[in-house]
DNA sequence: GTCTATACTTCGATAGAC
DNA sequence: GTCTATCGAAGTATAGAC
């Protein structure tokens, strides 16, 4: 990238630039085939130039997976999940309503149409970019599990759920989460159905968030 | 392949033949960095043999990655999990200390000393080869959770957790267990732990079996 | 069964005309 | 900014001598 304003890289105009397209073009491929096994040949001819004007966008193909990689990271970042506050939320709704209101607000922010593409991405590339995983590592699993315990730690100050040991509790909902990115973007992966995450992950989520609850409710076994 | 008997093809005699040679460092080096990445002349170079005379054992690059992941199917099909009947077990330990017990005898018997790098690869090459993602999908997923539904029903039936929805249970003790996997040989993969992967993923999966068990106990919330 | 030699392909990347 | 032309490196695989 030339002027590092990853955020700007899509501007919605009516008329994508050639590095747009270059970009999206790569989005795909990569999403499809994996890094390695797509070309800058592939790329040019999906975008319909020459290998040799992508040069003009980009300095090296490993450039190109950067600016992405940081493109997503970036959007990522962007919002902050909750407007409203959560004892508010937990009045109003419960803990399992909360629960379930709080996942789809995440997976609604992380799932818009060009970053599902990149989520599957970022599984992909997770084994052997240092970056990538350094990144799931902290943002995708340490950040939220911490987030998750003090949670769960207000739940309980509040008496909405029993005492017992947050920690414990933050991983059995967020690792069950992670297992479920897995299964949709590697395991049971299919190509033509992967801009439903949101639904499908919210449906598998429900009788996990329930079996959760009913486990730490107040009045219910040690 | 030229005699499909998979399951000699490592004979653990003294001097190994050059295709177990081949074999040994194609594991290795697709463990560490992909089959992609790794050439017919690397893993020749690390052999001591020209890339020329890897044909001699393997008609190609890809018949190579089909024998390392053939014969780890079938080492994994080979000896049964269970010896001790079930009933006499939970009788014996309890169900908490069967879990454990159960978790600890599947996890050494799929944790042998080459078998633990292929079990990277097989994490690795998920996304882009079908016959490995139809098996792990089926083989480490659907037969397991099936197995734990029954075992579960089993244990509703004798009394020793109380009625609930036996699907649910399987799933939520299961799917930990998977990402466990994941976070084992991608997310936190370091090559230089990579064998005690039983002793790890023990350590994990206690908190988890005790979690579950406690929410499911007879006497336990509704 | 291993070697040398080489065919053939594809890859990432560059030079220079327009 | 795109094109044609091309380079050098690396890849899989084969032929044939020993």
């Amino acid at each position: 990238m030339t002027d590092n304003r990853v955020e700007a890289l899509f501007k919605n105009e009516s008329e994508p630039t050639t590095r747009e397209k270059i970009l999206d073009v790569a989005i795909d491929s990569i999403a499809r085939r994996g890094f390695e096994a797509v070309s800058i040949r592939d790329i040019a001819r999906e975008v319909g130039i020459r290998e040799s004007s992508i040069y003009n966008h980009f300095k090296s193909k490993d450039e190109i997976l950067d600016t992405i990689i940081e493109y997503f990271m970036v959007e990522l970042s962007r919002s902050d999940p909750f407007e409203t506050p959560m004892d508010v939320m937990l009045e109003k709704y419960g803990p399992e309503g909360f629960m379930n209101m709080a996942g789809r607000a995440y997976l609604e922010r992380i799932n818009r149409p060009r970053i599902a593409r990149i989520w599957r991405i970022i599984a992909i590339e997770l084994y052997r970019n240092e970056k990538v995983r350094q990144f799931f590592r902290t943002t995708m699993v340490q950040v939220p599990v911490s987030a998750w315990e003090q949670t769960f730690r207000r739940m309980a100050e509040l008496g909405y759920i029993r005492e017992c040991d947050t920690g414990v509790l933050a991983r059995e909902f967020f690792y069950y989460s992670i297992y479920l990115f897995f299964d949709y973007f590697v395991i049971s992966f299919n190509e033509s159905t992967y801009c439903r995450f949101t639904e499908d992950m919210l449906e598998d989520l429900g009788p996990h968030i329930k079996f959760m609850m009913d486990a730490i409710k107040v009045g219910g076994a040690q």
